[in-house]
DNA sequence: ATCTTTAACGAAATCGCTTTCGGAGTCAAC
DNA sequence: GTTGACTCCGAAAGCGATTTCGTTAAAGAT
């Protein structure tokens, strides 16, 4: 068993290596019974291709490069272990590599895609954290790195990309609200430079609009994408005259923050102030009270961004037959109620 | 620049290809003066080795894979991407590559060990959560597999490891909690198979020993990791007749579960009952009151894992030589606090 | 002046697989 | 019986490095 090559697979059988290799890609120029006995004494001798070989002869490097999505320097995102194991189920059935990779700014990120290109060494990048202004889409398009974007950008038509439908998202949760009473529902987003934190607030915003609720810029806060960020907001929100009932925010940290606010005003969340946040985090359900929230299946989203990757890497589709858009529903815990009678 | 190889860098400088390959690889029978003028030319082309070549000649697959821990088939570990990012900036220097890889339970992890063992599509391997009775340890050795265990186990003096010194840490913790004045000191631990679970049981005993303390079975309790398992345990400690003032718990997780239990009970955390978690997790300060915490830097213990990790594969060191104990250390937020009057 | 070292380099095999190209058969058609 | 189409397979040239082995020339020893 120890170690087995083509060469020694194409000895057993009293056949060519080229055959042994053509009948193990599945050629259509090798007859079926040679296959079937080609895979058969593969599967008895526990052949295993070696891979470096494979990537040089072929010229692809069989393997998905990942850029951990950074936040200011920090690399502490709850849900990549979910996701690389989406990610991960897929690339396995192509025997194809995850290769993490690291950078600390957009910068950083950008200089790592130019190595990139000329090592070669990766067949196609996933990207994250998309932002509503992102240079990385045409550089990449210019370096002809194959990419699926994780999240969408202010133009990005013409790539691969997967999204959550987040003005669906919002457009639901603020609805929700409305059916549950609410009239003066303010929302907490994230920073404009990101593309889903326009998003958001295009689905908050509709959802008044339609039912004909007042769309105050009062009501409508920016924060930094943590936990003091969203109690400052909230803080703000807490000096108008007439404070909201509920809040929709733009994720499960910022709303953490934002309880945090509530707290120290006295003030319970989900009694006088209603709020849901975003991302499903599970630590949500750990907060008193529990945190309502937006969630997804981020295996779903891992395994699905591979797929379509991989697709794109073969040229099997095109990228703009590879947009895909997932749709988050509404997880509800403890900070989603009536507005209390006034 | 487009593209470049060993041959054209020879070819400009009129020298051989295995020259230039030398050269590179800085071995000793290449005058200096080529090798500054090999290693210009090469920066200049802007020239990078196709990795897939070298590593089939090399026989090295220059890569490190890393399981990413799992947990009752959950991967939600908030430190993976520190942790991984700590390890790719040890890799980066040599241009290996990080291969993250996923099991969900033991069995499919050595299952995939044996895997890799025939593709030796990796050089090496860093494991996590290690048992107290761990099954890996040997299996590795048996596939000659070099590893690096993130954690130790019952037997592991033979092979190379980087663990945090978990009884010193748990030591220290029952220490402080003795230093506020402290005298019924309970432990929440993890379940027995864990090592680290056993190692931090016995850092408390042994801080409660050497002061003298009663160490009552009644002040231990088992939890499993994960909030509901805090809330159980603590749920028991204040049914006792005299439950503890203060609660040394294995993990935040649980902390924050015991939290919950406290909060239940209207008892107010680091009033009436002080406890201190450990791994110094960000939404610890979320919480009210913040949680205490015992911390280390995530990002070493990566680095320090991969550098290890190399070394071994290098053959530079034995595994007996790369056994490494780094400490945590205590995070004041607002749970210690000396015991109330009575 | 001859012999042995030593330093520095080139030639060529090798790693294990992919892929193009061409050749050998078989069969039907004219 | 020649032609053509089709099926199936082998030979061989890569892919881009590493590494062993041998060679040359200069330096040192006697």
């Amino acid at each position: 068993m120890s170690y087995s090559s083509l060469k020694s697979i194409a000895k057993k059988l009293q056949i060519s290596e080229s055959t042994v290799s053509r009948a193990l890609n599945d050629y259509k120029d090798i007859s079926k019974t040679t296959k079937e006995l080609v895979n058969e004494t593969v599967l008895k001798m526990g052949y295993q291709p070696n891979v470096f070989a494979r990537r040089l002869a072929s010229g692809n490097a069989e393997c998905l490069g990942f850029i951990i999505p950074w936040r200011d320097g920090q690399l502490n995102d709850p849900f990549l272990g979910e996701l690389m194991a989406g990610m991960t189920s897929a690339l396995n059935i192509k025997g194809w590599d995850l290769k993490v990779l690291v950078a600390k700014s957009l910068e950083e990120e950008m200089q790592l895609f130019k190595k990139l290109s000329v090592s070669k060494s990766v067949s196609g990048l996933i990207i994250s954290r998309t932002l509503w202004n992102d240079k990385r889409f045409k550089l990449l398009k210019d370096l002809k790195i194959p990419f699926v974007a994780h999240g969408r950008s202010k133009s990005c038509d013409d790539s691969a990309w997967l999204d959550i439908d987040n003005e669906a998202a919002f457009y639901d949760m603020t609805n929700h609200f409305i059916s549950l009473g609410h009239k003066k529902i303010a929302h907490i987003g994230g920073p404009s430079i990101y593309n889903f934190s326009i998003q958001r607030e295009v689905g908050w915003r509709k959802a008044l609009l339609e039912k004909g609720l007042s769309v105050s810029s009062k009501y409508f806060q920016v924060a930094e994408l943590s936990f003091e960020g969203g109690m400052k907001a909230m803080n703000e929100l807490l000096k108008l005259k007439s404070p909201p009932t509920s809040v929709c925010c733009v994720s499960d940290t910022v709303a953490v923050g934002a309880m945090q606010s509530l707290r120290n005003h006295n003030i319970y969340p989900g009694k006088e102030i209603s709020l849901i946040g975003y991302d499903g985090l599970a630590l949500g359900a750990w907060m008193e009270p529990q945190l309502s929230t937006m969630e997804h299946s981020l295996q779903s989203v891992g395994r699905k961004l591979a797929e379509m990757l991989i697709k794109l890497v073969e040229g099997r589709k095109k990228p703009t037959e590879l947009q895909k858009l997932f749709s988050a529903s509404i997880l509800r815990r403890s900070t989603d109620n009536p507005p209390m009678a006034e």
